[in-house]
RNA sequence: CGCGGGGGAGAGCGGUCCGGUUGCUCGUCAGGCUCAUAACCUGAAGGUCAUGGGUUCGAAUCCCAUCCCCGCAACCA
């Protein structure tokens, strides 16, 4: 098989809060596409890191009295530890939106849309509350006030900012998706992006006066503003592999414009930024497009949206402090369907450990290997992703992102092999017939190296455990998943 | 007429695109096994697949209408 450079990139959490289960989703999904990869010797690039921008993070960093780099490194330092707790590649990219190379990348990024007359200065309406002293997005008011403070009336003040002729690349956009039908996954995704894209673009604000929010990227040639988050952190996917410079890294993971090769992975609520803003922006630069993007949903908490109000807050942290960080790989990939929303309960989560891991596949693990030691049983045969057959329906499944339906297959196997054992009883076998109890054993054993093999990429730490033991079968083996 | 998702055994989910004995997990009940983490295997009970109409030999699945729940509605994973 053929070497292929694959790149799969999360979207950068924002730093204007600690990271919580949804990012660990993301991390977690695209942990499991990129090491898949890897295991099918594919070359790599991952990226990650965090965004660092805009007037949320100023805010922040002002209320808890900090500067904002700062305060900008110490989320990032918490972003870099749950990624270590979640056992992400350690060979993942980190970047963040105020690395100096970011920056005059997103510079020159700017140049080149305004190069191509899509960006331009325009008066622009904002509203502001008098109590908060902020500006106000349509989506925080509530009827047409400020939720804060309700009694004020919203001012509406004039600023000139830069904004990006969005308008123009509805159609661009629209043939884009037509000639890639399989650009957005899932695809009622798809279908809601288009949607959407059909009904009509508006140009976006891409600038702040710095005056008011000096926090973010310099517009080059305008002292008086400096860039919009969204604009800038878009172009992280691509100042990650070293653009514009590296041209050939670029080149070998970006792609080129007929055979894109970015894959991104994102939540349901960042569709239009990745699947249609980010893109536009790419076509007025003149660079290739992104080869897919696939969207998750949200992980709920007993029904509810998590909230630090409603007090349903899960903290992933925690929860692979205390059942490991498989468990919550394990429950991420297999219990959450992999396109769409999940709800998340302790409850759920120790029926799913107890079934799926200590019942599932650690018990098997364990009767396995208890038989082989006995009988001095070891491994016999290998196999590898690349090339072995044995493999198609993960291989089927991960290739169309279908992560959990990976997953299904692998327990699957793990239900057949306990119900063999109670079929051809080799443990009772073997006081009869030892040679053929020993086939028998034999045969087990090589599937639980196809186990181990086939779970890297979801449970790569439970996966090295069984490795090892498979190796020394003689060696005690401690529960892998001892029952919660 | 804004967009989208959903209504199904006690609970949680597949299945719906491409109609043809409702499948899975957990729970309950009965039996079996003893290699294993009170684990594992077999079997059983339990569903008008939201409602009303239509198409069809046949509808959970297609069409129309209605009711209810939940997200989003331009920058919140």
């Amino acid at each position: 098989m053929q070497k292929k450079n694959f790149y799969i990139t999360t979207t950068l959490p924002y730093v204007n809060s600690k990271p919580h289960m949804g990012h660990a989703l993301e991390f977690v999904q695209a942990d499991v596409i990129a090491r898949y990869q890897k295991l099918i010797g594919n070359d790599l690039f991952f990226n990650t890191g965090t965004d660092e921008h805009g007037q949320k993070i100023y805010e922040k960093a002002i209320d808890e009295n900090k500067e904002p780099q700062a305060y900008c490194d110490e989320y990032a330092e918490k972003f870099k530890v749950i990624l270590d707790k979640l056992n992400i590649l350690k060979e993942i990219h980190f970047i963040r939106t105020t690395d100096i190379h970011h920056i005059s990348a997103t510079q020159t990024f700017w140049k080149l849309c305004e190069d191509n007359g899509d960006i331009y200065k325009k008066a622009y309406k904002i509203k502001y509350c008098v109590g908060c002293e902020l500006e106000k997005t349509d989506s925080e008011l509530v009827d047409g006030r400020c939720p804060i403070h309700p009694s004020f009336e919203l001012r509406e003040i004039e600023e000139e900012n830069y904004f990006f002729k969005f308008s123009k690349y509805q159609e661009p956009l629209l043939s884009f998706y037509e000639k890639n039908p399989e650009f957005v996954v899932p695809d009622f995704r798809f279908n809601e992006i288009k949607r959407f894209v059909e009904g009509g673009l508006m140009d976006f604000s891409i600038s702040r006066l710095k005056e008011k929010m000096p926090w973010g990227i310099p517009v080059p040639g305008d002292e008086t503003q400096v860039m919009y988050v969204w604009f800038d952190a878009l172009i992280n996917y691509i100042s990650t592999l070293g653009w514009p410079e590296d041209t050939e890294n670029f080149l070998r993971f970006w792609g080129n414009k007929d055979t894109p090769n970015a894959i991104q992975i994102a939540g349901k609520d960042n569709l239009r930024q990745q699947s249609a803003m980010w893109q536009a922006m790419l076509l007025s630069a003149k660079l290739p497009t992104s080869k897919q993007v696939i969207i998750h949903g949200f992980i709920t908490s007993e029904g509810q949206k998590m909230s630090k109000s409603a007090g349903n807050v899960v903290d992933p942290f925690e929860i692979s402090e205390k059942f490991g960080t498989d468990a919550l790989r394990y429950w991420l990939t297999r219990e959450m369907n992999t396109f769409e929303d999940g709800d998340f309960t302790m409850e759920k989560f120790t029926d799913s450990y107890n079934g799926g891991l200590a019942n599932g596949l650690g018990n098997l693990v364990s009767r396995i290997m208890k038989m082989a030691s006995t009988n001095g049983v070891s491994i016999t045969r290998e196999m590898d992703f690349a090339n072995d057959n044995e493999f198609e329906i993960l291989r089927d499944h991960l290739s169309k992102y279908e992560i959990k339906r990976a997953a299904d297959e692998i327990w699957k196997i793990i239900g057949e092999l306990d119900k063999k054992i109670q079929e051809t009883e080799p443990f009772r076998l073997v006081k009869t017939e030892p040679e053929k109890a020993k086939q028998i054993i034999g045969e087990l054993v090589g599937e639980v190296w196809k186990i181990a093999y086939m779970t890297e990429p979801f449970l790569p730490e439970t996966s090295e455990k069984i490795f090892r033991a498979l190796k020394n079968p003689s060696e005690a083996l401690t529960p892998l998943f001892p029952r919660i």
